[in-house]
Order: C-alpha cells, then sequence, then structure tokens
DNA sequence: CTACAATCGGAACGATGATTCCGGTTCGAT
DNA sequence: ATCGAACCGGAATCATCGTTCCGATTGTAG
C-alpha cells in the first residue's frame, strides 16, 4: 500500500506497522490533535523513522482512515446482496454511525474532506457514495424509505448524526437512539 | 457589556465596536480558527490594542457568541406563548439550525461548551436547555412530538443537523430540507 | 492651552508542533 | 565476516499563534 519500491528492511517493515497499529489506536481514541511525537514515543521510536515512513502526518492520516473506509465500502457493496433492501440500507447507516463512534477520527475525515486531502480519500469517498446510493434507491423502491431524499442529503444526515453523538452521550445506547430517530425521518411517510 | 469602571475614551469605545463588528464577521464567516492578528489587522488595529479590550482570544469569542445565545433564548420563552405548540416547537428548532448555518461559529459554541469557556456562556446554554425543553413538552402534549425523546437529544439532533448542513449545501433551502427529514422523524409516530 | 492618563501600534516573547538533518547503528547480499 | 545501503534516534529548525510590553500618540478635564 505505501511499500511500491521493493520491499522493505525487515526492521523498517516491523516499524511501519508498528507505527499504524498505534497511530490508529491514538487517532481513534484522542482524535487529530494528538501531536505527532506523542506517537512517535508510545510506538517505541523516534519522529525521524516515523517521518522517514509517512512524509507528513496527514500521509500517516490517510493511510489509516483509507483502510477504514475500504472496509466501509466493501460491507455497503456487499448489502446489495441482502434481502431485504430497508433493513440493508438502515444497517449501513448504523455501521457507519458506529464507526465515527469509535473512531473519532472518522469524523473529521470525512469532515475536512470536500476540502483538501488526497485523491486517494476522495476516490473512496465517491466510491462510498456510489454504493450507497444502490442501496439507497433499491431501499426507495421497496417503500422502506421516502422517494424525496437523495444520497448526499443521507450521507449529509448521517455524518451530521455521528457529529451529535460525538457529545450527546458517546456510548453506543445513545447513539443507536440518534440514529433511529433520524431514520424514522427517512422512512416512507410520504 | 465590558465596560462597567466609567465610560471609555471616545476613540476606545469607536475601536471596541469596531473590533467587535469585524470580529463577528470573521468568525462567522470562517470559524474559530481565524488568528487574533488578522482580525487586528481587518480592523485597522494593533493587536495590543485588542488585547486591552478583550484579554484573551476566547473572551473575544464569548462577547460576540453571548448576544446570539441570548437572542435565542428569548425567543425559545416568547414561542411558550405561541397557540399552536408543535408550531412553536419545530419554527425555534428551525431558528436555531439557521444561527449555525449562517454563523460558523456558533457551531464551536455549542460544540465545545460541556468542557472549558466561560460560566456566562455555560449559564446560557442551561437556559435555553430549560426553555427548548419547555416547548418541547407542550409539544409533546399535544401530540405533535414523540413522547420518548428527551431534550438533549433534541439538541444534539438539532447540533448535528446544523453540522451536516455546514458542508452539504450551505444554501438555506438545503438546510431546511435536512431539518424538515430530521424533524420528521421527531414528530408522533408512536 | 496644558498636562497626564488612557490609548495606540506592533515588535518581541513563549509555547506548541510539524518537519528536517545528520552522526551513529543495523541489516543482508556477497 | 565484510561493507555499503538503508535505517534509526532525537536534537535542531521553522512556522504559527496567543499574549505581553513599552515607547509614541492622543483625547479631554481643568
Amino acid at each position: 500500500m505505501t511499500a511500491r519500491g521493493r520491499p522493505l528492511r525487515a526492521d523498517a517493515e516491523r516499524n511501519r506497522l508498528r507505527v499504524l497499529e498505534v497511530a490508529q489506536a491514538v487517532f481513534a481514541a484522542e482524535g487529530l490533535a494528538v501531536p505527532i511525537d506523542e506517537i512517535a514515543r508510545r510506538a517505541g521510536l523516534g519522529v525521524g523513522t516515523l517521518y522517514r515512513r509517512f512524509p507528513t502526518k496527514e500521509a500517516l492520516f490517510e493511510a489509516i482512515v483509507i483502510g477504514r473506509m475500504q472496509a466501509l465500502v466493501d460491507e455497503a457493496r456487499e448489502g446489495r446482496k441482502a434481502k431485504d433492501a430497508g433493513e440493508a440500507f438502515f444497517a449501513m447507516l448504523s455501521r457507519i454511525v458506529e464507526e465515527g463512534g469509535v473512531k473519532k477520527d472518522f469524523i473529521d475525515a470525512l469532515a475536512g474532506m470536500g476540502s483538501d486531502v488526497a485523491r486517494e480519500l476522495v476516490a473512496l469517498k465517491k466510491e462510498l457514495h456510489a454504493a450507497l446510493e444502490a442501496l439507497l434507491k433499491r431501499a426507495q423502491r421497496a417503500k422502506a424509505v421516502r422517494r424525496d431524499v437523495d444520497v448526499r442529503e443521507v450521507l449529509a444526515l448521517t455524518m451530521g448524526t455521528m457529529a451529535a453523538a460525538k457529545q450527546h452521550g458517546v456510548d453506543a445506547r445513545g447513539r443507536e437512539r440518534l440514529l433511529a430517530i433520524m431514520c424514522d425521518g427517512l422512512r416512507a411517510t410520504v
């Protein structure tokens, strides 16, 4: 994913994985504001080591988020095979919100997306967009979701719910309640 | 509000107003991240001048937000006199979201509230909480809103909608649509 | 008109964080 | 076992911001 030249030396590869692992945990738990030095320290490495592998803090962050984003895209695609169209759609929304609830950085990632970040992330967002759109349309045909909403709105609301859950009570129960209310708004009422 | 000793010198007062005006516009348009120096520059003043009047960046921000927050609280209280309980409640939500849509800083203000900021803002948030709760309960009694939600959830969802609107399309129409969907979720379905 | 207290501007300071640099160390092909 | 390339650590550097300081300026009471 990052090693395209030739395989890294054994110790280098070991450290790269270690950095990813630690950074993932730290960013998820405390958000993007954590200093790079802190991550290096927790990984038991010098900052220089970290910077040779990830040329920028943002690059490191991307490498982490891309994995999770890809997983979501895969799930969304998988959802198209489910029997109940409505259920599949709402389950996907739940997954997205859940991701944001556990990984604080994810919210920042999706939020700051419109403006900057790497093209790879932008591409992934488009894929998620497309996959979710398929689910949405199927759910609409099944009359499980009102017809007058589009994917953009659904994504916006979902992210809004993530943001809302972030402060409210961060626990899973509260998150589900907020999401449930939002979903009721999306159900066929028209 | 800030001048409790004796009246400021004419030029000082003029500059104080100028700072508030500029800061209001800049914070609203670009959020809290704007450097103090930038605000001073746009106001045509030195940073020192600004700091004598507002001892801290946070103090300046508060001075600005408090006004808007107070206005919302007043409106919420006023709403209790309206005939249609449901309408009054939803109108209030719309007002809150609208405020957040126009003034980006407002979101930060409501969001970061739990942790730090001045007691005056915290107090105002409590007042808003209470006033909105009254509206909510009245709306629930009128069967315009489902019974199984509390103010905390409503506020969380409302802020989520503000956040959602912030990126989606910032225009009023899109904002209203998102809010409408959320409100449908709040209506009596039970 | 004068004097002085308040005000002004903006350079200087301190803190925080990202990024760069380079002398010393370690792999791994030969 | 040897040697050079690749790697490592972390001090030093650069940039950004909030905040403080102080000599110069200006409003205004008397």
